[in-house]
DNA sequence: CTATAGATGCCCT
DNA sequence: GGGCATCTATAGC
């Protein structure tokens, strides 16, 4: 997913930093336990995006990536604008450079108006609006690899993965 | 630049 | 009732 497009309407951002959650064998996974109704649609089919609602305020999204009933999900942690950044500056009145505007997996929901209600969307064929795109942009032969943010349980396994070389990320020093 | 505190509400046990 | 897959402002340097 790193390098391709995360399409909402007019505004758009390059993926360049995700992280993986493997369902039920993820202790750090909402769906560690088995299915519950926040997490049902991590156990629907795969190309659907998963919204969840965190610390009172934040909404994350990540794309289902596992069969129907394997509840595998990459959670999209921060953007590269690349339209629409205009739009996203109204959504995030508090972003001060351009490059707090969606590094950050909360901060790119807002920068792009996603929430709960875009829980469930079909990324590929875009019937609410939002989809990801390949616009032939090759992903990095050597992203950099760390462990999890803001997680405890399974913060060793080096499932976080971001474009090295991008300005764009969460956490530019981190290695 | 780093470190820290506080906001805030929903899910699940 | 505990615990968050976070963000922002502020303080200090």
């Amino acid at each position: 997913m790193l390098n391709k497009l995360l399409v909402r309407g007019e505004r758009s951002g390059r993926i360049v930093e995700v992280e993986a959650y493997r369902g039920t064998q993820d202790p750090a996974s909402h769906a560690f336990k088995g299915p519950t109704r926040r997490n049902a649609t991590m156990f629907g089919p795969p190309g659907h995006l998963y919204v969840y609602f965190t610390y009172g305020m934040h909404w994350c999204a990540n794309a289902v990536c596992g069969a129907e009933g394997i509840a595998m999900a990459v959670l999209i942690r921060a953007l590269a604008p690349v339209a629409g950044i205009d739009a996203m500056r109204d959504a995030r009145p508090h972003a001060r450079k351009e490059t707090d505007l969606a590094s950050g997996p909360a901060k790119l929901c807002q920068a792009l108006g996603i929430s709960g209600d875009d829980d469930g969307a079909d990324l590929v064929t875009g019937d609410r609006g939002i989809m990801i795109l390949d616009d032939g942009m090759e992903p990095p032969c050597k992203p950099g690899i760390s462990g999890r943010v803001g997680i405890r349980a399974g913060a060793e396994l080096p499932w976080r993965w971001w474009v090295r070389e991008s300005v764009w990320v969460s956490k530019p020093a981190a290695h």
